[in-house]
Parts: C-alpha cells; sequence; structure tokens
DNA sequence: TGAAACACTGAACGGTGTTCATCGTAATGA
DNA sequence: TCATTACGATGAACACCGTTCAGTGTTTCA
C-alpha cells in the first residue's frame, strides 16, 4: 500500500528528473542532434535504464512537446475575451505565431516531422486546442461576426495560415523575408479581414486604420 | 582529349544510373528511411563508391529534389498568360499546392526539414522561382491588377500561403479535414481576393459565386 | 613496357535506437 | 531473522547509420 505509492511516487520523480535533462538537451540541440545515448550520459545512467521510463525516443520527446504545448494552451485561454471575440481571435493567431517562433524545435517536432506510431499515441494537445478554436469560430458565426460557413473550413483556413508563416519562417531562417512582423500582421490580419460579413464598411473601427 | 572526355562522360553516366536508383528509393522510403547503404545494396557497390561520385547524403538528395522542383518550375512557367496576369497567379498557387501534395517526400526534404550546409550549398531552385513570382505581383501592381504594395511583401504573403496548406495536409495526413480541395481554394482564393484593389465589387464575375 | 592515374573495395570509426540476460539490492512473507 | 521474491540498473550486444581511407586491381599514357 504505503510502498506501493512510495514505489510509484518514486518512479514518477525519476522519470521526471529525465525529463527535465530531455527538456535542456532538446532545446540545446534540437531534435536530430538529441540522442537517447547523449541524455543517458547527461542524467548519469546507461542508455537502457532510460526505456524503463519511457517507451522510447519518440514517445519521450512528445512527453516534452505536450508540456510546452500545454503552456501555449494556457496562453491562448488566457486571450479569449468573451466580449470582443474577433480580438480574441487575432490575439490567438499572434500568440500562436508567437509561440512557434519562441520555441521552434518544439513547433518542428509538433508540425513538420514526419509522424510516427509513437508520436501519435502522445496525447495529441495540438487537436484539443484546435476543437477550442473551431468553437470560437462557430461563436463569431453565431454572433454575425463572421461570415457564415462551415466553422471546421474556416477555422482551418486559419490554423493553415498561422502554420504557414510559422513553419516558413522556422524552415527558413536564411531567407531575405522582407519585414518578419509585417508579414506576420498581413498574413494573420488578412486570413480574418477575409472572413469578416460583407466588407464594404469594417464593422468596428476604434482601432488603428492607416496607410 | 578523347579519353578524357570518354572518362568525364562515364563518370557522369554512373553518377545519373545512382541517381535513378536513389529517386526510386527516395519516392519509396522517404527522407529518413533512405539510406546511403540501401542505396549502395540497390546499386550493387560498396556504400564508399558513393562518396566518389557525390560530396555526401545530403547533397545527393538535393540533386534529387533540384531535378523535381526544376519539372514543377517548367509547369509554373507553363501557367503564364501574360494577358492575364491575375489568372496566371491564380493558376501558379493552384499548381503549386498540387505539387507539393503530389511529392510529398520531396517538398518535405525542399521546405520542412532543418537545412544542413550541403542542402544549402545546392542550388536553391526555390529562390529562383520566388524571385520569379514576385516579379509577376510586380507586374500586376505596375497594372493595377494588384493594389500597390511592397511586392517583396506581398509575394512572400502568397508564399506562405501556399506553403501553409501544403505543408499542414503533409504534415497531418490524417487530420479531419474538412474538405480538402475546398480548403486549398478558400486559402489561396482568400489570399490573392485580399491583394486586390478596392474590393467595392468583384471585377470579374462570371463564377460560381452563392451561399 | 613501366609508371602513373584512378575507380573501386573492404574494413574500420564513431555514432544511432533498442533489447535483454544478468546482477545486486530492497521489500516481503515465514 | 532468514529465505525468497521482485525489481531497478547494468553492460554487452544487435542491427543499423554516414563517412573515411589504405590498399588493390585495372586502365591510360609516355
Amino acid at each position: 500500500m504505503t510502498s506501493e505509492t512510495r514505489k510509484a511516487r518514486k518512479k514518477q520523480q525519476q522519470s521526471e528528473e529525465i525529463l527535465a535533462a530531455a527538456r535542456d538537451l532538446f532545446i540545446r540541440e534540437g531534435y536530430f542532434r538529441f540522442s537517447m545515448r547523449k541524455l543517458a550520459r547527461e542524467v548519469g545512467c546507461v542508455p537502457g535504464t532510460l526505456y524503463l521510463y519511457f517507451k522510447d525516443k519518440d514517445t519521450l520527446v512528445s512527453r516534452l512537446i505536450e508540456e510546452s504545448f500545454e503552456h501555449l494552451m494556457v496562453d491562448l485561454e488566457a486571450q479569449a475575451d468573451p466580449d470582443d471575440l474577433l480580438r480574441t481571435l487575432d490575439r490567438i493567431t499572434h500568440a500562436y505565431v508567437e509561440f512557434g517562433l519562441a520555441n521552434p524545435e518544439h513547433y518542428r517536432f509538433a508540425f513538420m516531422l514526419e509522424r510516427t506510431p509513437s508520436m501519435d499515441e502522445a496525447r495529441p494537445v495540438p487537436h484539443r486546442s484546435y476543437g477550442w478554436m473551431r468553437d470560437i469560430v462557430a461563436e463569431c458565426m453565431e454572433r454575425g461576426l463572421l461570415r457564415a460557413a462551415d466553422p471546421d473550413l474556416v477555422a482551418q483556413g486559419i490554423w493553415v495560415a498561422m502554420h504557414g508563416v510559422t513553419s516558413a519562417m522556422i524552415t527558413m531562417p536564411k531567407f531575405p523575408w522582407a519585414d518578419r512582423q509585417e508579414l506576420i500582421d498581413r498574413v494573420l490580419d488578412g486570413t480574418i479581414q477575409d472572413l469578416l460579413p460583407d466588407s464594404d464598411m469594417d464593422p468596428e473601427q476604434d482601432g488603428d486604420t492607416n496607410a
């Protein structure tokens, strides 16, 4: 009983110690130069030991990535303003891109790598956050803030836009980008602009609209 | 003289034989499961021999990818209609996405992988095709077909949109996409729509516009 | 014909992820 | 208290990987 509990706790503690070292190594080296053997050296054990705590490399890294997307999720939810859903949408998209660019290795692992079975077994935070965004989009449509359409199609369109800028800038850091921030703004704002109901005139106009 | 030539020809012939086998293997296995040793086995030589013809794995694969992007480039240029640049733009973007989805492994290598020095040394077809697209955008602006703006910013916006759909669908083949083709169309058309000069009314309206 | 050039080989180096028999220790039941 | 069981950790091994290099056999040229 008690010893059972203690054992489980110890196991969890040990696996968190491994994760902590892995986090460091992963950020320092990126996915490809991250290796189980380096991690073992860092932790101070033999490679085989790691497999007592994690099924394989991808499962271990998935845990890392999951954590950090959990943080993103908290971040995004903090942007929500039920009284101004369009502003919410705007903030979400910008926060998403910022997160990706600030955590390129995490983003790469989550959205730019060929997925392995182990990666798919790990809980799909991305899917959860997508569902959440689709709900916001749907709500926007109900309130007439966005043109009525299939919320999935629209939410996926937004996601694809965010992903486009993010992954492009991660993948091609040396490309002579015009002005990164302006490009991000244009893409995100343009995407949402395109979804507004009949844009003879902007419905809300307290912001900075100029040339 | 003659023997020099013959030697060079032979060398080139051999390296093309290797590339042919590599093409097969690469398409069959993808970048990660593609290995120099497998290729050697396929070609019928020892791994070391491959290094007589190619500096390293990434150089070899880059050659493969370069070829296939060369094809894309030809494709894209074939879409050009000097009398209807907007239509040209529309066709280009669709052709680009189609190419990416039809050649996911090539696309992944070119635009979704961490770039190595060897990959950067290979001639950057993508850059060339980008310059070409930017010129079209600039021309559109001069003719008043697109709102005046920094052509680089606009061209990069378009590129990022194409890349977003393409890479997202490659990376997440199992995601429950709404309707792939409709999503592609919306993203691409929406992107260009957003660049049109003052859209009180669509300039062209022979299409299917309904709810 | 002898020498130089060179394509090619096989073996090796230093890495990788992962498995597994074995060993020592710690918990358990008698 | 002692014998037994359970189990975490180990080190060696497996099957790969990209890459290098001393040597070998053949071809080319003077």
